[in-house]
DNA sequence: TATTGTTATACTCTATAACTATA
DNA sequence: TATAGTTATAGAGTATAACAATA
């Protein structure tokens, strides 16, 4: 590891590969289903889970309750989850996919599992697994550095 | 591949894991630097290339002329680098680095290759090749699914 | 006092279009 | 006409702080 080449420069290379890949769905998913990232990521999980208040998605997205509460609010305008006061906690909310919000995660699930066949197509059954556990290395590494630098 | 699960789903892993590199290493460019991430890409594709026009940093960077322009400004401005007209092209600027420019890399090579060396301790030699090349067989898959989409 | 969620604000990155000056 | 670069603007995504309601 003697010299500093952009395009070898590890960082570069994840921002580069992620931003195409990221480009791509996000497109699709804006002209095919009128949905941006955020709000698919509600959609998958709530599919998932179930029932879950903002908190759980905060937890289970890695997004921030800002944006989670953008794209709750989004979907429910659209009739797309639904939103109902906690019995015993008043202050959160329960969100639940609708019926048409199931209808849409059935119509969105199968073309985003084909986007993702087609991006490693060319990848061995044992590639994709590497890929998938080094990303998680890398993403636990880059959490304990960045706390580490606080 | 049957179900989806949004932990399990390519996109969604590499969005994760490149935004946490990224956090990680804008922090670290601004605070000891104080250089954002596109202006230390210039820094290192100037020291790599040595003379280039903003056109060239387009081709080299992937980053559009607007965002080159911007850094290209900034790191002049601090007298990192210095951009003359072409001879040939009264259009064209040529920039390259500065003394202080190339003092300035001088600094930064070391600990971005530290901060790199670090996010992959834990990998052997062939599982970070095989990581760089898969990144780069999924950009190009990603770039070319969108190319077919419009 | 602390927590859930909302709103406001701001900053970065990205994308586009309009503009200039050259070619 | 087309290209190199600048400026202006707007759209996402992200981060913070202030706030309301509840615990």
């Amino acid at each position: 590891m003697g010299t500093l080449r952009l395009h070898g420069f590890l960082p570069y290379q994840l921002s580069i590969a992620a931003n195409a890949v990221s480009r791509l769905v996000a497109a699709a998913y804006q002209q095919k289903f009128d949905l941006s990232v955020p709000e698919w990521r509600l959609v998958a999980v709530l599919h998932e889970h179930g029932v879950c208040t903002q908190q759980d998605l905060v937890v289970l997205t890695l997004m921030d309750k800002v944006a989670v509460s953008r794209a709750a609010i989004a979907l429910a305008n659209r009739g797309l989850v639904t939103r109902v006061p906690d019995a015993h906690d008043g202050r959160a909310r329960r969100l639940r996919l609708s019926k048409s919000g199931q209808e849409l995660h059935r119509r969105i699930a199968p073309a985003a599992l084909d986007y993702e066949a087609q991006l490693v197509a060319s990848f061995s059954t044992s590639e994709i697994a590497a890929l998938r556990e080094m990303l998680g290395r890398i993403e636990t590494a880059a959490r304990e550095l960045a706390d580490a630098q606080d």
